[in-house]
RNA sequence: GUGACCAUAGCUCAAAUGGUUAGAGCACCAGACUGUGGCUCUGGGGGUUGAGGGUUCGACUCCCUCUGGUCACCCCA
């Protein structure tokens, strides 16, 4: 409280060392996963030109109308024109404009992409919803597999099991493709019109902006009427719902549990067919911990051949709040150190600097006190930070060129030559 | 953008319907152990009660404004 100085930006945070354990652990798992399912990782500007996403998430879409961070190039910088540049609210428009932007698709089309990083969105932070949050996502640029699609979803719920999430839940659904939801979204729309009395004002926007996300809508009486209302799955077109049984025939032969969800949409323009997330019960009102689904019309959107694509992206600060949930909160684990060098003597201040980078150049986890405190202070810290062995160093081992080596498990202690100590003690923690 | 709620030590929380010097646990520091950690005991530092104003003899407590934050809505990972 005491602190009145410049604080991070409201909707950021930091993440101190200490608070790295469950951080650390769905990254290492992440990586290894996309690796063992052969996603390679693309790494893209946080910056990217506002068109990028008009064109790619959607011009009507939320995200890009209320809640990208843009800014205008130009004066400031000196250029002679000016762009719109954007903090990127979302890893999938990036991502493909790198995969077109250097050609791969001439390259053999298909891809498998990975990337991990910071998104942005201006919005009212909330429980797993910061303004800079992380995500870990996939795109399966160029083929239409349902197979695919599968793969995704088993990677993800791989993830999650990796990571120790028991509990999470996989909710399924398709939404069409561009020949039938025009019509089905004509025939909903009509079906409301009868009842717009009935709806909360949200809900009739919805019926000229994203008629689908009528679906979404909390309220009680939109709720009556939206469980009357005709589901897509049950009108889309022979190939999608050829599509759609093939990709729930993978899951279940791969032993996935999942529940399919017919009013589950997605809020961003460019999903097509498969549609997923995976949820977590302990989260409240946000509990999707993932997102994902097809989008086969996107690469086409963004000037690219028509390819379809597949892909998720992982919810970092959601999924960090299910594990704690789930495991606890995560260990405080220090650096990790193995010896503590400890002065006895002012005058051995020097020596223990030497014997410090002797050990470090010999691959031992080394360090020692620099605020002059007292031997049994040292002691103290060494024992907090999870020292492995203590080197106490005084005026006694200057005089006949020994270290007193102590053992922080057991306390045993032994005297080791000056020259050979560095070397004899990086044996021992082998 | 809309709404509700919260703000006391580094952390988690106390302080009866306004009443004297705002407390405790943990953490931190030090001593007991003058060249040795953990356990124990003893002591210590640390607060303009988020800021500013108001009501009152008297405000951590009531009222207003501001700031910061939390949760929810819209939307979304």
């Amino acid at each position: 409280m005491a602190y009145t100085g410049i604080k991070s930006v409201y909707g950021t945070e930091d993440l101190l060392p200490e608070q790295w354990g469950h951080w650390r652990r769905l990254y290492s798992a992440a990586r290894r996963l996309f690796q063992l399912h052969g996603y390679g990782e693309v790494r893209t500007p946080v910056l990217e030109q506002t068109q990028l996403f008009v064109k790619g998430t959607g011009e009507n879409t939320d995200v890009v109308q209320k809640e990208m961070y843009t800014f205008s190039t130009g004066a400031a910088s000196g250029q002679k024109s000016e762009e719109s540049i954007a903090l990127r609210p979302e890893g999938t428009p990036p991502a493909i404009r790198s995969y077109l932007e250097h050609d791969l698709h001439k390259k053999g089309a298909f891809r498998k992409f990975y990337y991990i990083g910071p998104m942005f969105r201006h919005e009212r932070p909330q429980k797993a919803r910061l303004r800079q949050f992380h995500q870990l996502g996939v795109e399966a640029i160029g083929a239409a597999s349902p197979l695919l699609d599968a793969e995704t979803i088993l990677l993800a719920l791989d993830i999650f099991r990796q990571v120790g999430l028991e509990r999470s839940v996989l909710w399924l659904n398709s939404i069409g493709c561009a020949e039938c939801r025009p019509p089905f979204r004509d025939m909903l729309r009509a079906a409301l019109a009868h009842h717009v009395d009935q709806l909360c004002g949200d809900c009739r926007k919805r019926m000229d902006t994203n008629v689908l996300r009528v679906y979404d809508c909390k309220n009680e009486g939109c709720q009556a009427v939206i469980q009357q209302l005709p589901v897509m799955t049950d009108y889309l077109c022979a190939q999608c719902a050829e599509h759609y049984r093939r990709v729930k025939q993978a899951l279940t032969r791969a032993g996935v549990q999942f529940r399919e969800e017919p009013r589950l949409v997605r809020g961003l323009d460019y999903y097509t067919r498969t549609v997923y997330e995976i949820k977590h019960p302990d989260l409240g009102a946000r509990s999707t911990i993932c997102g994902g689904g097809r989008y086969d019309g996107l690469v086409e959107l963004l000037g690219g051949p028509s390819l379809p694509c597949v892909g998720f992206a992982i919810g970092a600060e959601a999924t960090l709040l299910a594990m704690e949930s789930e495991l606890g909160p995560p260990d405080e684990t220090a650096p990790g150190l193995d010896v503590y060098v400890v002065r006895f003597d002012d005058e051995a201040a020097e020596a223990c600097f030497e014997m410090v980078e002797q050990l470090r150049r010999a691959g031992v986890a080394a360090d020692m006190d620099y605020e002059g405190r007292s031997s049994r202070a040292q002691m103290r810290t060494a024992n907090r930070l999870g020292a492995s062995f203590c080197f106490l160093i005084g005026a006694r081992e200057l005089e006949s060129e020994q270290v007193l080596i102590k053992n922080m498990e057991d306390g045993k202690q032994w005297t080791a030559e000056w020259q050979a100590a560095a070397k004899e003690i990086a044996c021992h923690l082998q």
